[in-house]
RNA sequence: GCUGCUGUAGCUCAGUGGUAGAGCACUCCCUUGGUAAGGGAGAGGCCGACAGUUCAAUCCUGUCCAGCAGCACCA
């Protein structure tokens, strides 16, 4: 048997027999290290530590300590240790897959009755005993002919399509087995059941799933778990969630009064004048930004005849999703019909073509705060960030193919400030490339994908690519932001398409006196003005920046006879430029201080007798408990600078 | 759209086969109180909508609508 040599972590090297496993190797090294290894990385894999070692690599053994590895294999038993646990209980149960993700793991079962709360109960205790067996977890290589007749005879129909669908290039089919309960899996796994700390899960919710994530196939029922190293953590987590919900821009829309929604307009938003505040605040704000960024502003109608979707191809690829609208004219032998804009690319072009386009006149950065109306399948609406009736703060740059580069650069950079002065600092960029359904030639499609990928790292930008995730017309960025549980919500974007000024037959006349096909980029920076709010209310847990809180100031009477000094105040800080209310209600200061301090106000001036001798405030900022007096002039002075948004300041 | 769960006062929720309750919010009264809920009284509901079962339905059944979670979708 040949030699191999492997190098660990601190440099030293050893010589073994080919085919030694990461646990002789452990055991080699000292008995303790033996007894608390849990998994190997082996030349930069994770294997277990049953995995033949067949010639010279880096080795380094894991034990419970090191994170990512033991978490992935905590997760990762305790997935197939809940199949087990469900095959158990319902011996009719099918198995599918059960993979690990962000903080635990699902598995997809197939069942005729539907999974209940307190079947999760039963199923987690059930788990408990499996832990508490300490079952020896082993793995054997099968031929693909015996797992697909083992899987056929005991009906197993999901794991037969996946051993079928494993290519067949050599690889061993690998099964894992602890007690009498066998699942397919390629591993790593623990030595045993009881490695997994049985204090340090939950099973969070169930839910349906497609088979293969495809909405053709049946529905199968998804128990999702979440597991950690130790119990601390995994109350950390819980704690976690329960804050979350405290930063639920649904829970604080209705806490800070800032919009509403009801049965009788899905998916679509009632403003509140406080929300409404923000809103057009913000909406100021990109005005003045698109502005100095070179953009034109232009409006074009919500109501569009068929014939201009029919021209973009909107009717024939995207009518389901729109809002239709008839209308009967007198005498007409046919309704007209007509459609809500979904987007506002097409009417973009329309403005385009009227009146000949030269090329000096390129790029033309053309914005918009368009209104648009999709009929999103009611699944997909939730609160204000996945809506009906939006606005986004849209633009279309025409330009020429050789202009996308600078112009993304460009765009990245402004976005990227943006984001900045709205006090985001975590922000992902994706980069969706080709799909297979696709037009125009491959070249075409390196051009510009190269294009952007340039463009992020001209900015200093990293981005992830989603292969195969673009438009039929060409590759998107996209600017990522999460919400208070970490679900990602695309908000910027920037989309190369070719395809629609050849549909609608836009053209510019070029320094050669010909006429050209421009470029269009769609680009928006927070996407949808109510879907950027909605992550602006949760990023801040309510508590907006200053500039952008609908309620800046309210001046609180301690004692009535304080009132009219309030209302003084308020007149004062209004011509200053800040958002003031009084609050001169008959209640005590501190059922005042509780109610604006619910309502996220940010600062609270408290007013009684010893303020009006001394003209003076008392002022409290929302989230300090401690208090501060300050004469009026100045308090005034700060509460205006504090009020001005950070591009005018 | 699919699977599951939910729908009772403005909000959060309890409850029952014989047409309903709490706390907070609201209105009025008392109270003028110094930084996260002072006290009292009052008003407020087609029990999501429509059918069915029943002597009788908010409660049981069905359909629909809406919301929540996940999946799918997201030009």
């Amino acid at each position: 048997m040949s030699q191999i040599s492997l190098t660990f972590p601190d440099g030293n090297t050893r010589d073994y027999a080919a085919g030694i496993t990461p646990a002789e190797v452990a055991a080699d090294i000292s008995t303790s290290l033996a007894k608390k290894a849990i998994s190997a990385t082996v030349n930069g894999r994770h294997h277990d530590l049953q995995w033949p070692i067949d010639a010279d690599a880096s080795v380094a053994i894991h034990t419970m300590k090191d994170a990512p590895q033991a978490l992935e294999l905590i997760r990762h038993d305790l997935a197939h240790i809940m199949a087990r646990a469900v095959q158990e209980i319902w011996p009719a149960t099918k198995v599918t897959i059960g993979p690990v993700i962000e903080n635990g793991w699902y598995y997809d079962f197939d069942r005729e009755e539907p999974f209940t709360p307190e079947d999760l109960g039963q199923i987690e205790a059930k788990m408990k005993e499996i832990i508490n067996a300490r079952d020896a977890v082993r793995t054997e290589v099968w031929s693909r002919a015996d797992a697909i007749a083992h899987y056929e005879k005991t009906g197993e129909r999901y794991k037969v399509e996946l051993v079928n669908a494993i290519p067949d290039d050599g690889q061993p089919i690998r099964m894992y087995w602890h007690g009498d309960w066998q699942d397919l899996c390629r591993g790593p796994h623990l030595q045993h059941t009881g490695q997994v700390p049985a204090d340090a899960f939950k099973l969070m919710k169930v839910a349906g799933a497609y088979w293969r994530g495809d909405s053709k196939n049946p529905m199968l029922q998804r128990i999702y778990g979440v597991a950690f190293q130790n119990r601390d953590e995994l109350k950390k987590y819980l704690t976690f969630l329960e804050e979350a919900e405290k930063r639920d821009h649904r829970r604080l829309g209705r806490e800070m009064d800032l919009f509403h929604m009801q049965e009788e307009a899905p998916g679509q938003i009632f403003w509140h004048p406080n929300g409404w505040r923000i809103y057009t605040t913000l909406q100021d704000y990109m005005r003045r930004q698109q502005d100095r960024g070179g953009y034109v502003e232009v409006n074009t109608p919500q109501v569009v005849s068929r014939k201009l979707w029919e021209a973009s191809g909107h009717w024939e690829n995207y009518q389901d999703n729109m809002f239709i609208v008839e209308v009967d004219e007198d005498h007409a032998r046919e309704k007209t019909v007509n459609a809500l804009k979904p987007m506002n690319c097409p009417c973009h072009v329309q403005v385009f073509n009227s009146g000949l386009k030269s090329y000096r006149d390129l790029p033309l950065r053309m914005a918009e705060f368009g209104s648009c109306n999709r009929y999103e399948p009611s699944g997909a609406l939730h609160g204000i960030m996945r809506v009906r009736g939006f606005t986004q703060d849209d633009a279309h740059i025409f330009c020429m193919e050789s202009q996308i580069e600078a112009e993304t650069a460009k765009f990245i950079e402004f976005l990227a400030a943006i984001y900045a002065d709205l006090g985001f600092n975590d922000w992902t960029i994706k980069l969706s490339t080709r799909p297979e359904k696709r037009i125009g030639s491959d070249e075409s499609w390196d051009r510009v994908e190269a294009a952007l990928g340039n463009a992020c790292k001209a900015a200093g930008y990293d981005f992830e690519v989603q292969e195969g995730e673009g438009a039929f017309y060409g590759p998107k960025l996209e600017f990522t932001l999460t919400d208070a549980i970490g679900r990602e919500w695309q908000c910027g974007t920037l989309q190369v398409d070719p395809n629609l000024p050849e549909r609608l037959d836009a053209v510019y006349i070029g320094e050669d006196g010909a006429k050209h096909r421009p470029v269009m980029l769609h680009r928006a920076v927070l996407g949808s003005f109510e879907r950027f709010i909605g992550i602006l209310i949760e990023e801040h847990a309510g508590k907006l920046p200053f500039w952008l809180a609908p309620r800046q100031v309210v001046v609180a009477s301690i004692v009535s006879d304080a009132d009219d000094y309030v209302h003084d105040v308020v007149r004062h800080l209004r011509a200053a430029g800040v958002r003031a209310e009084a609050d001169t209600r008959n209640e005590k200061i501190n059922y005042k201080v509780r109610e604006h301090s619910v309502g996220k106000v940010p600062v609270i001036l408290a007013v009684g007798m010893k303020e009006v001798d001394e003209r003076t405030v008392t002022i409290r900022r929302l989230g300090e408990k401690d208090t501060r007096v300050s004469g009026l002039d100045d308090v005034i002075a700060q509460l205006s600078a504090e009020a001005t948004p950070p591009d005018l300041a």
